[in-house]
DNA sequence: CACAGAACTGACACGCGTGTCATCCGTGCG
DNA sequence: CGCACGGATGACACGCGTGTCAGTTCTGTG
């Protein structure tokens, strides 16, 4: 006996994650994924129906996944400060997306441009996250503890900053410890970065050269 | 006389331009393209080189204007306070991308994942905002007029929050006032929008029913 | 050890979309 | 009026990558 039908199957998903990771949906071939599996073209349909299924088993997981990541906050937890819990929702997102970096990348990148059907399903998925976030980001303004404002254009900020980041670094090699990462976003979160008032910035330390 | 050969390469392009707008890069035919702006298939390849060339130009055309419209922020300016010229740049970038949405939906989602050269060629060109953004705050940091912490995330986190709002605008068809989405954003990035403590919310005000 | 059924293989056919090119058109000039 | 030339046309050939399937190997069972 060699290998169990889903230990096979899974074995060519997880080649099939690396390959489109590294190369991207459509440049991808069915030749690289068997290739790199180390299994026939045949094998490959054995298991899955086409390209497009396994890819799409791929960011279902993912999206599966995150969903499951994400925290509900609730203000009224005597036991722990909102404070913590954005911070710890940070934190369990940030760590699931770069727990599977390869998983990620395809998710934040590769997923775009597959195909219409595909780019809505994403869109469905990216605007119920959007959705949820709204949500507590109203609470929180009914609660005083979220600036006033567009609820659903803090909701796009905040997913987008978060974004870029995550795909800053799976896209990139870039290393960030971790911890650190979601104190500087809530950080940003929290206060912004910013420190002016609308006053001009009077003087000039040290003049380099006066001006010829 | 019909048209020079100049106009007739303007129409081509600005078709081609809302083509791949609407399907994107590989679901966008060069049928799609041609019958779209009324001409034979070979006339395209009068005026470009191949699908991969009118896309390219598409893409450089708005990466050149974008890069235009970014203005070195001078924190000695008598006449504007930072704040203000932070604002105006904010209002600028919002103003050039939705001037021509169509193009900018190309560039924010369209782009990625054409082919590997073309992904590395938005990189870098992304990759250099981030470093224009960088230098800006750490310039600020070191006038004490942005917050302390990695510039580098610092300008990530902007740069997601900017392009994702400006992307699902694009994108979906939303309408937003161009000036309060100026000033939200702006407000996002000095404060932040999260007013909590580290400390739980103690009561509930009203409750809507107490547990059964 | 023989045999059946399952798992695997890779050469091949097919479809799709690109880019070409022989031919056609229309405009302006002699 | 006719000729020449730049521009436009679209049927076609070609290449590439997918998905199939007839044949082979492997496995475990009587």
């Amino acid at each position: 006996m060699t290998k169990a039908k889903v230990e096979r199957r899974q074995q060519i998903l997880s080649h099939a994650r690396d390959v489109f990771a590294k190369r991207g949906y459509h440049t991808a071939k069915i030749d690289d994924i068997v290739a790199a599996a180390g299994v026939a073209r045949g094998t490959f349909y054995l298991y899955f129906e086409d390209k497009r299924a396994i890819f799409e088993e791929i960011v279902d997981r993912t999206i599966a996944r995150l969903g499951m990541t994400i925290l509900r906050v609730d203000p009224h937890d005597s036991a722990r400060s909102v404070a913590d819990q954005v911070r710890e929702n940070i934190r369990r997102i940030v760590g699931m997306l770069l727990e599977d970096r390869a998983t990620t990348k395809i998710l934040l990148s590769d997923a775009v441009g597959v195909d219409p059907s595909f780019d809505r399903k994403l869109q469905s998925f990216f605007g119920e996250m959007a959705n949820l976030l709204e949500g507590s980001i109203r609470d929180g303004q009914e609660l005083g503890i979220i600036a006033k404002g567009d609820a659903r254009l803090l909701a796009f900020l905040t997913m987008g900053a978060l974004r870029e980041v995550l795909f800053q670094i799976v896209a990139r090699g870039a290393e960030y410890d971790q911890e650190k990462l979601v104190e500087a976003m809530f950080a940003f979160f929290r206060s912004g970065y910013l420190r002016v008032d609308d006053v001009p910035v009077p003087a000039r330390k040290n003049t380099r050269a006066r001006a010829r």
